[in-house]
DNA sequence: CGCACATGATACATTATGTCTCATCTAAGT
DNA sequence: ACTTAGATGAGACATAATGTATCATGTGCG
């Protein structure tokens, strides 16, 4: 059953979501999907919180600073081409009007900031960015934009805006 | 009704937005908001493409650059905290899969990083940038995290951030 | 006044929604 | 192999929403 919801979020968006459409995709009884979520949001609400965090990349081991972010922007970017940039698309929507909706937005969406940030930070305490920067916001940085090209302009995160974006962003706060 | 319609999407969220509510919330008669409409998504296609454009600041004239970019973040900001990033929020949501919702939100965001660029270049020509500046790239990095604090945080965007972001991001790029 | 046009009110058929019952199936324990 | 608890399928049912049609009323305008 949440295979086929995830399959009609993706193809029609959230408001094809319903029981009867659920029940008839899966191949179930229309009674089936409202025992197991008897309010039409719950079923969203339980696919989303099952969604997987944008990305998962461990960070590599001993690269230079500027090659582990840029690794680890080029998965994300890679995640928001594919399917998960419409079912964020789908949670931003959502979440607005929906607090459950945001806590599972939370979650998919905090991992790849924080994972952002450490990196950074490491990258201060090993001496290679200057010691002034400001993680959170060189975080912000970084995503914002991939972030902005994906959900407002629908354009295609490539390899070389996110070398681009890092060269510029993170460039000026190298340490030689 | 359109007046109605509004109300509805800001404080119930896109699918609060049926004939028969929009009806009741306008005292129209039901068939009347069929005429207008035949269609549901016409409702909110109507709306939105009516919506006003996320900033309008003119930028004041003979400041230095980093005035100008920070006034015009400040107007964007403040329209995002306002109504305008639920207006926002609901666009992306269906602009996925709705065409001529996704021609209104290009219609509604393409002023702001337009004109934001036009003063990168403008500063760039007056020799306050750096000339080697990409004006797309730097306007998508000022734009960009505070998409991301609002839509994804839920975050409100002070000023102090902006100053932060305009600093880190712009101060750089700037000539003596 | 007369006309074009939009609206209100209502009826109607169709579909969606939500709840209920009961027979059947399945997995697990005895 | 038998029993039982739990889940499912199939369908009935009432209610609400949706979409279309009709006709009387109102309003602005020449």
């Amino acid at each position: 059953m949440l295979d086929a919801t995830r399959e009609l979020l993706s193809e029609s968006g959230p408001e094809a979501v319903t029981h009867l459409r659920v029940a008839e995709a899966s191949g179930v009884a229309r009674a089936t999907v409202y025992r197991h979520w008897p309010d039409r949001a719950d079923i969203l609400v339980d696919l989303l919180s099952r969604s997987a965090a944008l990305h998962l990349s461990p960070p590599p081991p001993g690269l230079p600073i500027t090659e582990r972010v840029t690794t680890l922007l080029r998965t994300f970017a890679a995640t928001l081409n594919g399917d998960g940039g419409r079912i964020l698309a789908a949670m931003i929507g959502l979440a607005e009007w929906d607090d459950d909706v945001f806590s599972a937005l939370e979650r998919m969406t905090s991992r790849g900031p924080k994972s952002l940030r450490d990196l950074i930070a490491a990258g201060i305490s090993e001496g290679s960015v200057q010691t002034d920067t400001d993680a959170g916001l060189l975080s912000d940085q970084l995503i914002g934009p991939i972030y902005l090209r994906r959900l407002l302009y629908h354009d295609e995160i490539t390899d070389g805006y996110i070398d681009r974006l890092v060269s510029t962003t993170l460039g000026p706060r190298l340490l030689a």
